[in-house]
DNA sequence: CTGAAAGCGCTTACAG
DNA sequence: CTGAAAGCGCTTACAG
């Protein structure tokens, strides 16, 4: 099964134009003094037999392979278009800068796709999606050595993160309840191991402080992991007679409004419910539910640039926050 | 930003140990013969010191790249779910066999990342998911003659497929359906251009034939592409009374649900509802909706697995049927 | 059983 | 401005 497609190489067109390797090297990669019309004759050819140079020869040579890692958690099944989203993001970005990207898992906190994928000299560097607080991932690539983004927001100042503003995004949208008068807003959130808990936590928080009020922790439940005892929250919060409930991610926010419609309460009648987060899985809800939307493309183009560019040795920002937007829709509008 | 993680090679090795680069690459491969003594000494320093071979290098040297490609059609985000469990199947099999996988986004017939991942002989070959009809990526690779597979079903026989039995798995529903005594069995597909929608449909049909019956074309819709359109067709299939709707993927049944409910007609109360296709779109839907469940890793496992094989020169099928399992669930039940 | 040497397809000091 | 040569880290006939 061998590709009989033509193989040239730098050294047949050398020989095709009495030239050495060196100089149709250079003329390719553009560096290194070369006369005008070698150079055009050189590049002529090459695209008149539609050559293309074999990059991991190149890389061979420099050092480098041309492809850069990502990883995805199993834990990101959970956000099933987040992590597709992202990849199309990244690989866009990566193949308009000729690398290519290479995926591998990480599951239950077994990295060793990760290890294999950077002892064995494959990638130049990695990002890395959906950090927890305590990161096997990060704590490996950091040891050796390996230049990586972070997808995400960690604790750790050194390494290089990307992530959309949650914190003002939170912070944002609360408000814009808060506004609107409700006095017992609720809020479920997932494990407190993901800093993006955290952050989403602080700007729910944030809301309040500004506008000189204080949140009644009674109404706040996090480390909400499972459908029961995101249910039980739900009733207990019925029984408070919360009047609003923000919910961390559409995961969350899914289970919310099953279990509402199971208790025949009403959105946004009886009740109203909000996402921190979007996801298609609530695109087609009805009511439409308010939520924040997040850019998770330009995260993947931007995230790959920075890694990029840190690779070449270009400085680069410790910290990018990306924007946000805040969508309101049927599901908070006050009768 | 360099990796200062020491970078062994063979020649380290074979400088440390008094031998030849040629030997310890004899032990490291377990080809050629080679001093068992001698393998062993060689195998424990490497082992003691924690040495991996350079991939790329050996690459070069073997005209391998040790990678694969996988592509993905943008369309993949209607099924959100299904690249992502396919990918982690293909990286669970080549990380097993040393490979690794990068992506290749190819969307709106524009093939150019692929192009560029093939021409720039980055991978030995490549794994197409979801074709069309008419397949441009899959007649690039063709006249490339780079080894690929296809998760899917082309017309096409010369090319080498791995898929579930799409068409078994309709016809054992809708026979099921059948038997329950159901009259107006109404089905809703989308585009034509999709192999798999012929599959299906013809699954459909053959459940008829085998019980000497005949589908009623008035209740056929297919090419429904829009919510616009699964709306038109639901409003008149409610006018044609029919009892039951089989929804050819889960993003048609989303589409149907919600008319339904719009429409106050309650499922399975008024009318049954099946899908021919299982996602966690569905997942928590209430009532839960029979579906058809494929397992989606084992697909992507499959397919790499033979990939891998081909291209290693070994005999592979050219047609690779994967099972299913159908789930009934509370929308098929008569009351 | 072992090694010297050529080769995979590039890049890049070093000379000229 | 151009080229011969060494090198990137492996593999593999060929000889011994």
């Amino acid at each position: 099964m061998e590709n009989q497609y033509k193989k040239m190489t730098i050294g047949d067109i050398a020989e095709q134009l009495g030239v050495s390797k060196t100089t149709v090297s250079r003329a390719i990669s553009g560096k290194g003094r070369i006369g005008a019309e070698t150079r055009d004759k050189i590049l002529e050819y090459i695209k008149e037999h539609n050559y293309r140079p074999n990059v991991i020869a190149k890389g061979l040579a420099k050092s480098r392979t041309y492809n850069i890692g990502l990883t995805l958690g199993d834990y990101d099944l959970m956000d099933l278009p987040f992590f597709q989203k992202c990849m199309i993001g990244v690989s866009e970005m990566a193949t308009s800068m000729d690398y290519d990207v290479i995926i591998s898992t990480v599951s239950a906190g077994d990295i060793s796709q990760l290890e294999r994928m950077v002892t064995n000299h494959k990638v130049d560097g990695v990002i890395l999606t959906r950090t927890l607080l305590q990161d096997p991932p990060a704590e490996f690539l950091k040891s050796r050595q390996i230049p990586f983004v972070v997808i995400g927001t960690t604790l750790d100042k050194s390494i290089i993160q990307i992530d959309n503003d949650h914190r003002s995004a939170c912070k944002e949208l609360t408000s814009i309840l808060l506004m609107k008068g409700l006095k017992k807003i609720a809020l479920i959130g997932g494990s407190r191991s993901y800093v993006v808990t955290e952050k989403r936590l602080k700007g729910f928080m944030d809301a309040y402080e500004e506008m000189g009020m204080k949140a009644d922790n009674d109404l706040i439940y996090l480390d909400a992991e499972s459908n029961f005892m995101i249910n039980n929250n739900v009733e207990e919060l019925i029984r408070k007679k919360a009047d609003c409930i923000l919910c961390m991610d559409d995961n969350i926010c899914t289970f919310v409004l099953n279990k509402l419609k199971k208790e025949k309460i009403k959105v946004p009648n009886d009740i109203l419910v909000a996402s921190f987060y979007n996801s298609s899985l609530l695109e087609n809800n009805d009511p439409s539910i308010t939520s924040l939307q997040f850019n998770v493309k330009e995260l993947g183009n931007v995230s790959c640039k920075i890694l990029l560019d840190h690779i070449k040795g270009k400085p680069v920002p410790n910290r990018t926050l990306l924007g946000y937007e805040v969508s309101m829709k049927e599901s908070t509008q006050l009768r």
